[in-house]
DNA sequence: CTAATTAATTGTATATTTTACACTTATTAA
DNA sequence: TTAATAAGTGTAAAATATACAATTAATTAG
């Protein structure tokens, strides 16, 4: 059988945003890159794609390798091809972003990298595109928590209405009437409240709830309007 | 200078979804295909990727090549790369969809391609994993009308307000009551009113308007509630 | 034991937005 | 002149979003 001459072939890899929420803040995962050019700089985790891989699978075992975790939220961001982005051969890049809760995440799981948290607005330079990268995925992960539930993928099972709220309130880098973010939230009848109350950050203690997971499966597409006022996006 | 060894190196193309309005109905640009495998199936338009060719680039060439315009609405898809994707040889395709006025259209101009306008509801099956592209294409139109004015691309620079509401019901597949769509349409104070009508489809005649363009271009990525449901949207 | 402190929880009144709904107008053709 | 066709327009009711503050539960300090 005949093949498709004279065109050219390219490196394919594939680069992971990684976003985590550890109770407090929004962080991206970086490692340092072990090989030539920019060793030793930061940079996204990422991988060439195999003989046989798909760039689903492809993310999801670079996930895996890296956090010691499968089954993360993970969604392809865009396709980057610049052809100068990595200066030493031309290799196109499709980024996925993925959102995993940071108490899940098995530290030092695998040695191979050295990686670390980073809180979103301190992030180091890293290196080719990877900075635009990251300015993409945050703007995509704002403009689909306005409309969609996704940020609950970044919470742990249990989590009380404050945690939700400042996890909001830094996304989106504003502050929310309580009231009315507990309205809208209950409303959607997504969450179970729980007995047991959080007694960590407050002496009163917030109840824990969880998501109610057929409602969540059903309505994850379905349009809610998250953030009061969601002008202003992208 | 060391390249990386012992990766695989893939092709990469670029495919089109194009969308056109001819003021009645939303269509798609098809080609029969002009080389094996799957000669003279019908297909999107694509291309293999030029050594130094950006995806923005191709994608722009692709379309001027098959359809004379230069400075349409272009935007990144998804990238598709499963394996088994083009059984001659792995192919990773980057797909972009386009949204053109067909009266703008300039009819073959290309003759390497037979090239056809199908009604998006009547489309032939295409090869490949095209029909899943037009799928996805589809939804994202969709996604993207229901909140910023994405269709004024594919309208001519003067339409009507019935001829605006048309496209919007056919792209979301349902009626709207037309004093309230005028009335939303028009808060967005994104359309000039003109002093001359359209007489081909009524007797009274209908006003003609055109997009304010500073407006437009500043409120392109503003949130703006263009469908009275944005439920059930995925 | 009491008081002070801290953060969680809860409700209401007002403004804004969305929806439902029907008649009048301009023009042409019979 | 009349009938037919599609365009254009307004209002009241319902739903949603916003602004805003007092009460409650638990702990800690005196």
């Amino acid at each position: 059988m005949p093949k498709y001459y004279k065109q050219t072939r390219l490196l394919i890899a594939v680069d992971c945003i990684i976003f985590g929420f550890d109770g407090t803040e929004l962080k991206l995962l970086l490692v340092q890159r072990g090989l030539e050019p920019e060793k030793g700089k930061w940079s996204l985790i990422g991988s060439f794609i195999r003989e046989s891989e798909d760039f689903e699978k492809g993310a999801a075992r670079i996930l895996k390798e890296l956090t010691g975790l499968e089954g993360v939220y993970l969604e392809q961001l865009h396709a980057f091809g610049r052809p100068d982005r990595d200066p030493l051969e031309r290799t196109i890049s499709v980024a996925y972003f993925a959102l995993i809760d940071i108490n899940q995440y098995e530290r030092q799981i695998n040695t191979d990298f050295h990686a670390e948290w980073f809180p979103i607005q301190k992030t180091p330079k890293l290196i080719f595109d990877h900075d635009q990268m990251v300015v993409m995925a945050k703007e995509k992960l704002r403009y689909k928590a306005a409309f969609h539930p996704i940020l609950f993928e970044l919470l742990p099972e249990k989590f009380t209405l404050p945690q939700l709220q400042s996890l909001y309130e830094g996304i989106f880098d504003t502050a929310f009437d309580k009231r009315n973010f507990s309205r809208k939230i209950q409303s959607t009848k997504l969450l179970v409240k729980q007995k047991d109350k959080d007694k960590e950050s407050s002496k009163k203690g917030a109840y824990y709830y969880k998501l109610d997971k057929r409602r969540y499966a059903a309505k994850f597409h379905a349009f809610l309007n998250f953030i009061p006022n969601p002008d202003n996006l992208k």
